[in-house]
DNA sequence: CTGAAAGCGCTTACAG
DNA sequence: CTGAAAGCGCTTACAG
């Protein structure tokens, strides 16, 4: 198999530095046990060399290995795209490459997933994908990545998970409280809601937030109309058409992630309704193309390509005792296609 | 680092399957020298008790790793999401990792992550970016990519490279010529092209198929205004503006790529011109918001999905001695944005 | 067709 | 604080 021209080994810069291997790996390690004269040296001169350990050598010796795991559902749905790009481009500075896999939003499936990473020997796992409700479904994987960080291994994760572990967690509910709170001012009380699998914790929190603010306005999450579907275009598109057959009075939709808003737009439009003057849609996430849509989607912004970053900067830290809990912060963006409720 | 429950080694296989520690390794690397019934007797064993060879093993000892390096622009733009989509789902079946890497539509860039790829030994490299029309920005990739096929790792471009690998070709001239054609079928002259780097084959070949149809109606792309910018939304959007107050009688833009003919119609509107009553708008690409944009986006749709499951096909396939190109298709997707030139 | 042994490039006890 | 040596789990000449 391929060996890089500048196939240098530790043996050459401890040469080249005078000392013997083990001092040379240490010295590269940041372990002690060196004097950090003699430490300095070696990494001098292994940076002029351009030295470059052999991962696949660090790893069969015990060592740790520099490679990124990242799971995410999908990586062709904007919302993990955009979180890939995020943690793509902080590994890009740290010199770290990145493994991605898919989840398909099937637990099974992320198990598998961790069970690969986890032996292709990476260092930092981190998890995109939303967590589920039930920790049973989590169960195993908790248990896998539990072990993978006994063993000295880094896990972030990226919302709410069953997983002791630094998190990124995405102001969820706040920002669902957010966008229910937008429409409920502008007088919306026949609100339909286009809502993704229940077993996903991303889902359960927006609709806490929704129910928590139409709470607020007398009214009862149980009430309304939420249709369940994927949580991607196609989803939102059939969800639309249900709410148009079934609840025609409808003055405003909620959908919970961008993608399935632009789906409800799109039926919306191909069923010449106009938005938002007589159905209001609100999405959430504020992908990138939600600003260029027509009429411009109002959305609950989460900073995606941050949320990548922060994942990656918490699991290249040390570690501590209690995992590191990171909130995103929202923000509610409004654009054209919510609008006063129809009089 | 960590170390799977599962830490079955070779010689555990061997043991169990009765062979020798050789026999076990050449059975399940399909070399031959095995008896063909030890073998599948050996490969069954394999299969029973789970066994995952330990990739740092195999790599440090000279075998090749079942990696893939992916290397794209930029993960968050979609149309290298829905290439990588492609390539995880088949790596997916296969049980290989993907490693993905940005090149930044940086020549120094993507070569630096091509070393890097092969300091870690995958075994395969995809490079999904566009090639450069200057052959001497990737002089030094090619030859990188050019030892490391020589010493067994597979390659497989997407788009005109100069390398001597197998390539998905997009058909860019094609559906250049098919876009052009259909808006000076609408009896636009006066078009407008927003076009993304000049040193990207992507960029010249899609002129080129513009070009051509142009001459097959008597006009040259050379008097026809090009306005260059980047290959993105806010390269679109810039550059609408500039025709806008540079050329305000046109009647037709063509964006060179989805995401910049999304920043045109973003700026089309903010601007009120109708679309496509005033000025008539095509992209390509066919990024899947493009049927959701209003008015829906006209485009030439390329299989980015399959493009990426296409090279990944093509480069798990056993080297020939002339590489393989493979044409991609094309279709011109017809929708609202595009209309008769006004009276 | 099959096996015993060397070696890939590191890290890490174990001595000094 | 520093070094010589064993060992990680494979593959691959080299013998038989």
């Amino acid at each position: 198999m391929p060996r890089p021209h500048s196939a240098l080994r530790l043996v050459d810069v401890a040469a080249e530095a005078g000392v013997s291997l083990a001092t040379a790996s240490r010295a590269l390690a940041g372990r002690d046990g060196v004097s950090e004269r003699l430490a300095a040296h070696v990494r001098r001169v292994a940076g002029e060399l351009g030295y470059v350990a052999n991962m696949h050598a660090r790893s069969l010796a015990g060592g740790s290995t520099s490679t990124v795991g990242l799971i995410v559902h999908e990586i062709g749905d904007p919302y993990f795209s955009e979180i890939a790009s995020g943690v793509l481009r902080l590994a890009g500075t740290e010199d770290r490459m990145v493994q991605i896999c898919h989840s398909g939003r099937d637990p099974e499936v992320e198990l598998r997933q961790i069970r690969m990473l986890i032996a292709h020997r990476v260092g930092v796992i981190i998890v995109a994908g939303s967590g589920y409700t039930d920790p049973a479904l989590q169960a195993e994987s908790k248990a896998e990545l539990a072990a993978f960080q006994e063993a000295g291994g880094r896990v972030a994760v990226i919302g709410r998970h069953h997983v002791s572990a630094d998190a990124v967690l995405p102001d969820n509910e706040a920002g669902g409280r957010a966008v229910a709170e937008h429409l409920l001012s502008l007088g919306h009380r026949r609100i339909a809601i286009v809502s993704g699998p229940g077993v996903l914790t991303t889902v359960t929190d927006r609709l806490a937030g929704i129910a928590a603010a139409l709470e607020r306005h007398g009214l009862r999450l149980a009430d309304l109309p939420v249709v369940q579907t994927d949580f991607t275009g196609s989803g939102g598109r059939l969800a639309a058409a249900e709410i148009l057959r079934e609840y025609p009075r409808t003055t405003a939709i909620i959908a919970l992630n961008d993608a399935m808003a632009i789906g409800v737009l799109s039926t919306l439009r191909a069923h010449r309704v106009a938005v938002p003057e007589r159905i209001s849609v609100a999405g959430f996430d504020d992908v990138s193309v939600a600003a260029d849509l027509n009429p411009g989607l109002t959305t609950v912004r989460l900073p995606m390509t941050q949320m990548g970053e922060l994942a990656l900067e918490l699991a290249l830290k040390p570690p501590v005792a209690r995992p590191r809990r990171k909130g995103t912060g929202h923000e509610l963006v409004v654009r054209d296609s919510t609008g006063p409720v129809p009089s």
